[in-house]
DNA sequence: CGGCTAATGTAAAAGCCATTAACATGAGCT
DNA sequence: AGCTCATGTTAATGGCTTTTACATTAGCCG
């Protein structure tokens, strides 16, 4: 193992690097940049402050990304497969039933939003087009798998006459929930004063739309 | 009626200011910015590139702006004034009965996002705060109390005993709107391949969501 | 009409950023 | 030990933002 090279950067915060070679230069940038984006939004962002965060120069960044776009498309990758971990772990491949793992899935969801804001923002707002690279577009997918792969195991048990097809019900649930997240799922700024939490808020939208479909098992009052 | 100053810049186009005042400066600035967002993101606009739009200096905006920022913030609050007249017209009151004219809001949610991308993600994804500025603020909240008003019909005509708050609903087709629009709304970049138009989605979207809250008349089969 | 003043523009400069090219260092292999 | 390539640095270019000092002129007042 090359302990002499490796371990630096890796763990060590922002301690700066010692030789004329960083060690581990590529993640301590993606480690800048979502700092920075978490401090500053995706367009107060810039490379060069990023550089400064590893100890740098400004032109070093370059030996590892093209330009400042792909450093966000990557950080973005990174959320997306992070996000995609934990959506699956939500869902637990619907155990115990599909709408108590749907609900975890909901919760999970804004807690990434909220707790993650950087990457959110990255993966979602940062207008990074997704045919930057086919990995981008592949780890989107794969996140949007989890939720199609709860929307099918929703469909699949109501009677097939009334059985709504999985892609719509996924495409409204992500909406809803990107929709919310967007809107109201983050602390600060542009927050409305409401009379619930995102959280809340999704969980009751979901259960008023499930109900729609037909799923008798979901909420059977109005919430309020 | 002044016309040797007023009739210039205002429909003058790109031609270009005559004298060493341009006339209608603010204005002109505020459409280059317009424009420019269409073309290429919140991000990508520059305050020095609409001074050059508008035939000016790039100090020349400083003196009806305070800085960029406070431009982009003038674009959304303008984008809030013509986003409220739009969903006004749509709903019309809710004539001839709310839920058509839910639906023709919905259409006009998404044609605005569709036609008018720039005002669109001035208002929800440059980043700005509402907070901003008191009349930023203001015009939002016009702007979705169309929405709030829409609930607030729908809830009427519900028996009490199972009536939802009309806030919760409101907030709820919004955040449904918003993500469809948001994730699939527009034209080229970021966009999925979709089974259908985003429209018709947010419409399937709306009408499964109703039937949930136990409005019998909205779409009694689920959609496919 | 003639002149004052405030509004509106311009020019120039400082400071930051992105990006590139030429050069330097040293890690890892042979 | 020496070679070579990956990884950094320095320096330079060009653009953007914002400020300061100065220029022009529109509108008003006598």
């Amino acid at each position: 193992m090359s302990w002499s090279k490796h371990e630096r950067g890796g763990a060590e915060g922002a301690g700066g690097p010692r030789g004329y070679h960083h060690g581990n230069l590529k993640e301590a940038l993606l480690r800048a940049a979502l700092e920075l984006i978490a401090q500053k939004g995706p367009a107060g962002f810039t490379f060069a402050e990023a550089a400064r965060w590893a100890g740098v120069s400004p032109a070093a960044p370059y030996r590892h990304f093209r330009d400042r776009d792909e450093l966000l498309a990557n950080v973005a990758l990174r959320g997306f497969e992070r996000f995609e971990v934990v959506l699956k772990r939500a869902w637990d491949d619907g155990r115990p039933d599909a709408l108590a793992a749907l609900d975890r899935l909901g919760k999970a969801y804004m807690e990434f939003a909220r707790t993650e804001p950087a990457y959110y923002s990255a993966m979602f707002e940062a207008g990074i087009p997704l045919s930057t690279s086919a990995e981008l577009r592949e780890a989107g997918e794969r996140a949007f798998a989890v939720l199609r792969g709860a929307a099918e195991k929703l469909c699949a048990q109501m009677p097939a006459a009334k059985r709504p097809p999985a892609l719509m019900v996924a495409l409204h649930i992500w909406s809803l929930s990107h929709g919310v997240a967007s809107l109201f799922g983050r602390g600060d700024a542009a927050r409305r004063t409401l009379p619930m939490s995102a959280e809340e808020l999704l969980e009751a939208g979901v259960l008023v739309y499930l109900r729609g479909l037909g799923l008798s098992a979901a909420g059977d009052r109005p919430p309020g």
